[in-house]
DNA sequence: ACGATCCGGAGACAATGTCTCCACTTATCT
DNA sequence: AGATAAGTGGAGACATTGTCTCCGGATCGT
């Protein structure tokens, strides 16, 4: 590892090429031709390679950076926010600013989260949003039976961009919207409560059954759900 | 055009490709190798270059078919429901079972809405949810500031695997977790309105936002494949 | 039983993406 | 300003991946 301090260019071409592949891995997924990256960022393909020695690099390099920056957000509205609930919020809607959400499930397949620097961010920040929804289960302010994991895998959905041409600012415009209609179902009824189905897990249940099951069932086979709108 | 009957398996296979080109390019992208769609609905490459002739012809047939079946079920559940919320809940479950709405946006880049057939369905579609939608709304069960194409675009978000090694199950039982607790925001509420943001579109404003921008590049309806832009 | 119909998958071909190499440019220091 | 180390860009050799044809053989329907 160099530690010299980079050249001013070199260390703005560096950001750039981060920036610049967050939006193509998200938009065009994980596979997406490093050329494109380089385009974007305004710079040539080989100086992509001279700061990313492969595409793997770069794909860890983004997903690190998008995770430490969700992390400083997350302390901040935990610590600044006077109502939990309001955090929350405040978190979720910093989540889908930063797109964290959208590059892990995009760069999911290709990045090694167990190693050891992305292991420890992404612990500190599912711990820090177990404590988010703590407080504001604790406050009275969230529905009981919404757990951390929901909340995660809510701002999963929420983050990646629709498709057809949207103009990107539209699309996030949408995600906003589309948070704050959720924000509302997240609220404790007054009245009769209506029971959510599916399995409740913690973000450490989520953690934990992701890294485990390895095996593909290769059972295509679909079979009608009895489904009564509950 | 070929009006004679298919032979028994060879009707079989066709249904049985086009289910697992379905899933295949839900889970994998609409490039994803036609290989592995062959794999999964156990008949070999040929077969499916049989049925269909190209990538783009099985793409078209895979977007027909679920658009279709989300045609109808979205008249059972005007018909057949009394309670218009309950009959919307119920088309949103639906077309997450379907995955029509995790189908088209992953073929959206590919497969020329435009196209007669296509655009008729399609039209068909939009006008039954804004049905279930405007029905809703004079009920007074759903919330006033809630649009089709709010509907339309939550079901998309909602419908789309999430990524990591999930099961297949686990991922459709919590989309309809998802799904019950999103339900609970779409209600009015009793005390003070919590205004959304962002725009409030229709289904009408979505289809002719996404064709207008369409426009930008040339659409290529039947033409030959090998395109090399950038 | 016996055409007509359909299947399977090896492999030639085409498209796409990866990454190196090095002549050239730019920042930084004195 | 001059010297020089640091950084850049992109053509192109190479590797990978996906497309689609072809035809001997299996299977269906009558």
């Amino acid at each position: 590892m160099e530690i010299r301090p980079l050249r001013a260019d070199a260390r703005q071409n560096r950001t750039r090429l981060l920036d610049a592949a967050r939006d193509v891995f998200v938009e065009l997924g994980s596979r997406a031709p490093l050329d494109e990256v380089a385009r974007r960022a305004g710079t040539g393909i080989g100086t992509l390679y001279r700061h990313f020695p492969d595409r793997q690099a770069l794909q860890r390099a983004v997903v690190l950076d998008a995770l430490q920056r969700t992390v400083d957000e997350a302390r901040a509205a935990l610590d600044q926010e006077r109502d939990p609930f309001r955090a929350l919020v405040r978190y979720m809607h910093t989540v889908l600013d930063i797109r964290i959400a959208a590059v892990i499930p995009a760069l999911f397949n290709d990045v090694d989260l167990e190693e050891e620097q992305l292991r420890r961010v992404r612990y500190e920040g599912s711990a820090v949003l177990d404590d988010l929804v703590a407080a504001a289960h604790r406050a009275g302010t969230l529905r009981k039976d919404v757990t951390s994991a929901d909340i995660g895998l809510l701002t999963v959905r929420l983050s990646r961009p629709l498709p057809g041409t949207f103009l990107r600012e539209q699309n996030d415009e949408l995600a906003h919207r589309h948070l704050d209609l959720l924000v509302e179902g997240l609220r404790p009824r007054s009245g009769r409560p209506v029971a959510i189905s599916g399995p409740a897990m913690s973000m450490r249940d989520l953690q934990r059954l992701s890294v485990t099951d390895r095996e593909a069932a290769p059972s295509t086979a679909r079979k009608a759900r009895g489904r009564s709108n509950k």
